[in-house]
DNA sequence: CTTGACTCTGGCCTACACTCCAGGGTGTAG
DNA sequence: CTACACCCTGGAGTGTAGGCCAGAGTCAAG
């Protein structure tokens, strides 16, 4: 397969796939005579994989980490376990983070409201110390 | 007050506040002979303004224009108020992404967890199709 | 053999908000 | 007058995940 089918099969774009490749998260594939890439279905697996765990919030960084486990013979849950765990707990500090963010916001939103009402010119967002 | 005195009052770096100048985000100040900037208290006033909007989650960009309307001699809550609406939808399309992704991480732990449970060698994550 | 679609490499570009640096000049206290 | 801390400019670098491009080469079908 050329890299052009493998893009259109899992919805990479070339680019996206030789950039994995130049990162560490795909294998050096067979070559052509010409210097085409040619894959086999094993890569599209992993591309796959990529995808997947991306979607999960995980970095390239540490999805090429988590290659590593993906290619042992023996493939323990434990450590992965491990990074979803920490993964989760990014995404809650983050919600958290957000929540807070959210009720700042609709604090400066009431005390707009409130000088709208009084038909001030003067924002409270503009001036406040 | 020469530059290093209002990155301290502020909590900024001379580096940072010589960026925000170069970015339109503070006024180009008076100089000395020698070329050492100038600041009043005017400056610090709007550093603080800055910090103060950075942290309800405005970009450097959206600040500059909210400083317009600071400048403006009439300063109107409504427009303030449109893009606090407007960062508070962001804000909330980024708590729904985060809490689809918890709910994913969650559903993936558990996946891990049955596994852990019957000895296997094979994490279902890696191995998933 | 020709055509047209595909692929190759290398390198530069994007957004964001700065940080760090060299090589030089300045301000001020003692 | 001499230290010494501070400041100046311009430009490069940081991390993330690729996008985009030119100029050249290759593959497969007809």
């Amino acid at each position: 397969m050329q890299i052009g089918i493998v893009a259109k099969k899992i919805g990479l774009s070339v680019d996206a796939i030789r950039f994995y490749e130049h990162n560490g998260l795909l294998p050096r594939p067979p070559r052509t005579q010409g210097g085409f890439r040619r894959y086999a279905e094993n890569d599209v697996e992993t591309l796959a994989f990529v995808r997947r765990v991306q979607g999960l919030g995980f970095k390239l960084s540490e999805i090429r980490d988590l290659l590593k486990l993906r290619g042992n013979r023996l493939q323990p849950c434990a450590p992965v376990q491990r990074r979803l765990q920490e993964k989760l707990a990014d995404v809650q500090r983050k919600l958290s983070d957000l929540h807070k963010l959210e009720h700042e916001l609709r604090l400066a939103l009431r005390s707009c409201n409130k000088e709208l009402h009084k038909r001030s010119a003067h924002c409270p967002i503009l001036r406040e110390k």
